[in-house]
DNA sequence: ACTGGCACTCTGTCACTCGGAGTGCCAATG
DNA sequence: CATTGGCACTCCGAGTGACAGAGTGCCAGT
């Protein structure tokens, strides 16, 4: 049997009812607070199949219903409307992220803010290199041999790295290096440079090779091996809210998970453009989080994406607020970096 | 009556037994544990005088002892012997400092280190930029009215800004800026520059000083101004070690703290040199702390100090060792530094 | 000054009860 | 055939009382 629309209707009433009250919802309760027209029997009976087909579940016998993963899925696939965001809001974003002087400062203030509106845990990726074009490569003399190498991507991130030379260089020399490297890089997206880098070394004159191809293992890493994707994280407070009944009695796990760098790159690092992301409880491949759910999407000037955002919260959370909110803050940095 | 060397003696056994144990001390557990050589009558009398000292209490009638932060701090102060590191402690940290790649690195591991070998929460502070010194001012075009300002620190700090020129300026100009700049400031302390930059715009010929002004007023803005420090944090997940028993049931209060920027500088930013220092529960001026001990030391190259370090952890924490780890982690640290 | 003994207090737990909420099923109804 | 009212059943959670165990305070004795 499949299900009519007024089983999904009843199905809408208990996921929005046990988000709002983190209590087990009861025939009786759904047909007082939501006006279905029918009687708590019949209800009943409608959960039966919803039970039947996996979208929720009791807790234990003789207790009212709460949503499965699946029933959360089913609700944010086909049940939840668009969620629109009040005018206070919209304000609160803009407020918060004009002023921002540089981009660790955007990415700063976007966590926060995304923390406070949603009452999660925000994370916020940098900038990816990967990304990103190289805008301006810099090169500082340190002492006779050393220079710092200092990258600047056009979206604002700054890399530097320091360079061991094989022998003592005139000053000359780095000018000479540093307009060459500009030259054959400048503009080019980091993930095209590896070939470029190669050819740099290859084009040198043999007295300076030696030094190019030390500057240019460093370029390697610094532009493509490392690849150093950074990320904040914000409200990790927010996790205490809902006491201990969120995350099955311990935060344990997941403060764990969020530690991890990596990880919290997988569930945020998603690529396809404009989409926003849910993943709820077990559809997480980390098991630390499988009693999480997770809302991201990718931000980025225009249509280009160039990083991720998202938060974390218990699998108990307001999807259509929260898909609203980390929809519009992704929207308004994209614009704040078109920008510059 | 003043305390003898006998109840000094239980003091330090109440503490080591309830650190290690979590859970009050009773005279009888305690004469079995340690031999203290009196019956627990004796040691029953000796806990009254110290409980009307306010070095420990009862949670409530008829339950052991437990310390009040009054008794941790005696014991801290006189009762407690260096703990000598492991060797294996000792080759722990030294195989995870070294291979540091930059200052991120450096700050990343080290914190990472510290919170693993306490099994507590660690902070690390970056160097700070008052403490440091200009190594070089680097002005890179961007288009020929924005220069971005690099400024690189003798510990390795880079910071950027963007500058918004008055008008176009040529690459010529921009060489002498730099030359300038560089010849002025070079070397100096962070605090020192201010009147320096100062000079640098009276000493302008009236054609460049609008360019000149400009570019100041980032400068003092990056070097003194923000003076942003940042830092570093791991280890959240050792909060919930212990269960809910530490910090009286919630763990809000410390995510709370442990979120603002502001209250972790104020905590591990302490200035006496080579001084290792213990605040322990309501020595704490932070509210949200009071239930909390923190252990911190500055850090950096020979006897100077650029930053500070540190771990917080519930009151009943492993003093000794915390206090050593500490130390030993901040002079690794600081050697580190110093080869650079 | 220390010790053994004793009465007292308080906690934590276990077993038990009981009301309430919620369900499943069934027969009746439109 | 879907819906409904009724009823018996289950289970949770709160409250109660009994009880063992741990620990204390105090006092008299050494």
């Amino acid at each position: 049997m499949s299900l009519d629309d007024r089983k999904l209707e009843v199905l809408r009433a208990i996921v929005e009812d046990y988000v709002e009250t983190q209590e087990p919802v009861g025939s009786k309760a759904l047909v007082e607070r939501h006006q279905l027209g029918v009687s708590p029997a019949t209800v009943r009976n409608d959960m039966a199949v919803l039970e039947e087909e996996g979208y929720i579940r009791q807790p234990h016998t003789s207790a009212g219903r709460v949503p499965t993963d699946a029933g959360y899925r089913l609700f944010v696939d086909r049940l939840s409307k668009v969620k629109p965001l009040s005018p206070a809001e919209r304000r609160a974003i803009e407020r918060f992220l004009v002023g921002a002087v540089d981009l660790d400062d955007v990415v700063h203030r976007t966590v926060r803010l995304l923390a406070q509106l949603t009452r999660q845990v925000a994370v916020v990726q940098y900038p990816s290199l990967a990304r990103s074009s190289v805008r301006h490569l810099e090169l500082v003399p340190i002492s006779t041999t050393r220079l710092m190498l200092v990258m600047i991507a056009d979206t604002g991130r700054v890399e530097q790295r320091l360079v061991e030379l094989p022998g003592p260089v005139h000053a000359d020399d780095v000018t000479t290096l540093r307009r060459k490297v500009n030259e054959k890089l400048g503009g080019q997206r980091l993930s095209d440079t590896p070939p470029l880098v190669q050819s740099l070394v290859d084009d040198c004159t043999p007295d300076s090779r030696n030094t190019m191809a030390c500057l240019a293992s460093v370029l390697l890493e610094t532009l493509v091996e490392r690849n150093e994707e950074r990320l904040m994280l914000a409200g990790t407070a927010n996790l205490t809210r809902g006491g201990v009944l969120d995350f099955q009695g311990t935060l344990r796990p997941v403060l764990e998970a969020l530690e991890e760098e990596v990880i919290l790159l997988k569930l945020i690092g998603d690529l396809e453009p404009s989409k926003t992301r849910v993943r709820i409880g077990d559809e997480n491949e980390i098991d630390n989080l499988r009693s999480a759910s997770v809302v991201s999407t990718g931000y980025g000037p225009g249509t280009t994406i160039v990083g991720g955002l998202g938060v974390l919260g218990p699998t108990r959370m307001d999807y259509p607020g929260t898909i609203a909110t980390v929809r519009a803050v992704a929207r308004y940095v994209g614009d704040l970096l078109a920008q510059n």
